[in-house]
DNA sequence: TCTGGGGTCCTCCATCGT
DNA sequence: TCTGACGATGGAGGACCC
């Protein structure tokens, strides 16, 4: 392990509310939740005002709703959070070549390779300063660790949240560690902390204690000596700039079981030809097609074949995943269904066979592709809609989806708050303005359209370093 | 209470070729 | 020819992470 704490861990505080709070002025110190807003959702990100109530990621939002029922609760935009995590991200890598995203939202740097800091003193300097950054670049706030290795340092970032900073000095590792619940190590999860916990440990020092023969009996041998090691504080894993993917996935959780075996079919269809679409935009292909199918009753299956060469045909996959479902019992109904592309390269082996087969198909696929991507637009819109209004009003409301930016020809720039009934409701207010007024239109007017979030720091404030 | 979506890695088992 | 060992590969499932 290096002798300095140069690796540095960045964590951003409830990220997606955060956002959604910054974008939002109404919205600030007021309980955010952001997530699926469907009968099966669940919470992505609780701000700390929801955390308070004891909402908390992975939550189900109905349990949600019960414990906050006036809680602000938000569709999740990821283009939105992407756009700031690239700005984020930029800021890190003027610090080293070596950083390693996690997430829209957490990122690992080792801050010696790229020369930025060397012992503590210039690694704590190095972390305030970014954080500074962060916060006048994105108005946001973000936690930062620093330790001589990476479970340490996300370790640290964790310590620190919110908005902190936290240094674990070279030597005092191990009796940190040795008190906190077996479950601050990385890999150990509900099952191996229920594993432990029979065996009679609980704190990461009791691993310790353990010893490694014990562990590797307990979990078997590549998580035993993984978390024996992590115990003792050993981690050697480097900071790793690019990582290859190694699978493609798409899949749908249904708001109502699905019985009909027909429409089981075609909704597999429909997944193989988004998964393909995200394997052609990444410009790969893959050998191994897997269907996952997961049933009323929760339980959960894959089926998966494996090809001669790869593929990114959206014929080939369809009929793949099609002939993996004829094994697939879903009577009974089921609420999941995935496709999947692994065994991945970076080249497509044209099988003349499947070329041939699928000319006919890769035309109608392109068709379907412009469709949907309208039709994904509109999914998930949040508010109601009322029963009893026509279809083509039922169309009209769509585009209003509760959170998302709106601009008025004469109100200006804001969002919506929800719609139904033939009514959409906007507050007028960006994220450098106070807390806006809010009006309601009907969902036709001609005055109203949709619109792009606005940056949350006004550039002329980032040029005078001002935050916000 | 009722459990998302997108991934990674590990384990166990079966099969196959040498 | 039979048998076993062994590694590679494929398939299924589970745990974990954000």
């Amino acid at each position: 392990m290096r002798s300095a704490p140069t690796i540095l861990h960045l964590d951003m505080d409830a990220f997606f509310a955060s956002a959604e709070q910054a974008s939002k002025p109404s919205l600030r110190g007021k309980a955010v939740i952001v997530g699926g807003l469907g009968p099966r959702g669940v919470v992505a990100t609780a701000s700390y005002e929801a955390r308070v109530f004891g909402v908390h990621s992975a939550m189900p939002m109905a349990q949600a709703r019960r414990l906050a029922p006036n809680a602000a609760y938000l569709v999740p935009r990821f283009g939105f959070y992407r756009s700031i995590s690239e700005q984020v991200m930029g800021l890190l890598r003027e610090l080293s070549p070596l950083v390693e995203p996690l997430s829209l939202d957490e990122a690992f740097v080792d801050l010696e390779a790229g020369g930025a800091a060397w012992d503590e003193e210039s690694a704590r300097l190095v972390g305030a300063r970014l954080r500074a950054d962060i916060r006048a670049v994105t108005g946001l706030t973000g936690s930062v660790g620093l330790a001589a290795s990476k479970m340490l340092a996300k370790i640290a970032s964790e310590q620190a949240k919110p908005d902190g900073l936290v240094v674990i000095e070279p030597g005092t590792e191990r009796a940190l560690l040795g008190p906190m619940p077996v479950r601050t190590l990385p890999g150990v999860g509900p099952a191996t902390g229920d594993h432990l916990r029979r065996a009679g440990i609980t704190t990461v020092g009791e691993i310790a204690e353990a010893g490694e023969d014990e562990l590797v009996r307990l979990l078997g041998k590549a998580h035993g000596h993984a978390l024996y090691a992590m115990a003792l504080a050993h981690d050697e894993r480097a900071v790793v700039a690019e990582r290859e993917t190694k699978s493609v996935s798409v899949e749908d959780t249904y708001d109502v079981d699905i019985h009909d075996r027909v429409r089981v079919g075609l909704e597999v269809q429909r997944l193989a030809d988004r998964c393909v679409r995200r394997l052609r935009g990444a410009g790969l292909s893959g050998r191994t097609i897997v269907l996952k199918v997961r049933r009323y009753d929760f339980s959960t299956l894959t089926r998966s074949e494996t090809l001669r060469g790869p593929t990114d045909d959206p014929a080939v996959v369809r009929e793949a995943a099609a002939r993996l479902l004829e094994a697939v019992d879903t009577t009974g109904g089921v609420r999941l269904l995935g496709v999947g592309v692994s065994g991945l390269a970076d080249f497509t082996q044209e099988d003349l066979f499947a070329q041939a087969a699928g000319e006919r198909g890769v035309e109608g696929f392109l068709e379907e592709d412009a469709s949907e991507v309208v039709a994904e637009e509109r999914v998930g819109v949040g508010a109601g809609v009322g029963v009893g209004v026509g279809e083509r009003l039922e169309v009209a409301e769509r585009r209003w989806v509760a959170g998302h930016d709106v601009r008025h020809a004469e109100y200006g720039h804001g969002w919506v708050q929800g719609s139904g009934l033939g009514r959409v409701t906007v507050r007028f207010e960006t994220p450098g303005s106070g807390v806006g007024r809010v009006r309601t239109f009907r969902v036709d007017d001609p005055g109203l359209e949709v619109a792009d979030p606005l940056p949350l720091v006004s550039l002329r404030g980032v040029a005078a370093g001002g935050g916000v």
